[in-house]
DNA sequence: CCTTAACATTGACGGTTGTCGATATAAGAG
DNA sequence: CTCTTATATCGACAACCGTCAATGTTAAGG
């Protein structure tokens, strides 16, 4: 599946409630909510936001999340893919860090007022 | 699989990113959204807000849709025990309306600011 | 009653998703 | 160069999801 990043997703449109949504909106809207309505993936957003200079490596999210490295990683890819967070590598170290108004962006989205 | 109304994922926690979502509670979050990320459930949303009198029966989503009548009720089930629509049945008819604040509460929970 | 109309439910099918084990890649240490 | 560590990728598998055709349910009209 192929991800449009939140930005651009958000860019289009108005609050679904205020303007009918047109149907390849809905799908990429539908692709961005997609990649949050997960457990684990709202976890790791929240450890990620949560973690010392806001940014978390793989090895820091594996234990409390109970998965294994490459489900974790998997889950990264797909929040990086959508948007969510950035990937900087250092070192054989991958660190991860929240996108700037990224989650504001498909809230604002959703809202009635 | 069993879905808490809108109402009762937002009553019980602050937004994501400002304090560690607990895994219960990102279970029933994620359960939420999962119920948005549907293309089709995306547009149903935005046709039962953009309809007159802010309802809309069975009969008046099908077509626009272009989806057969019991895929539509499908994802009117969905969308009615996740907590963002109400179904009240006047003679044949059933028709459906969004629970005031339903989608305010879960974007509240994304926003970062 | 009987028919018709609107909607819900069931059962089935192909496609997608989350998870893991195994393996590949990349970078620092010695 | 070799070994170790951190991460990514691959392949597989069970569970889940969206869709439809067929059928069940409920209510209005004759």
């Amino acid at each position: 599946m192929e991800l449009l990043p939140v930005r651009d997703v958000t860019a289009c449109c108005g609050p679904l409630t205020r303007e009918a949504i047109s149907d390849e909106n809905a799908v990429n809207l539908a692709s961005s909510l997609k990649a949050l309505a997960d457990p684990a993936r709202l976890r790791i957003i929240s450890m990620v936001a949560a973690h010392e200079d806001a940014e978390a490596c793989v090895c820091d999210l594996t234990e409390p999340l109970g998965l294994g490295q490459p489900t974790v990683s998997h889950h990264l890819k797909i929040l990086v893919d959508a948007g969510y967070l950035t990937r900087s590598k250092r070192g054989t170290w991958a660190y991860y860090k929240l996108v700037p108004g990224a989650l504001d962006g498909v809230a604002r989205l959703l809202v009635t007022v």
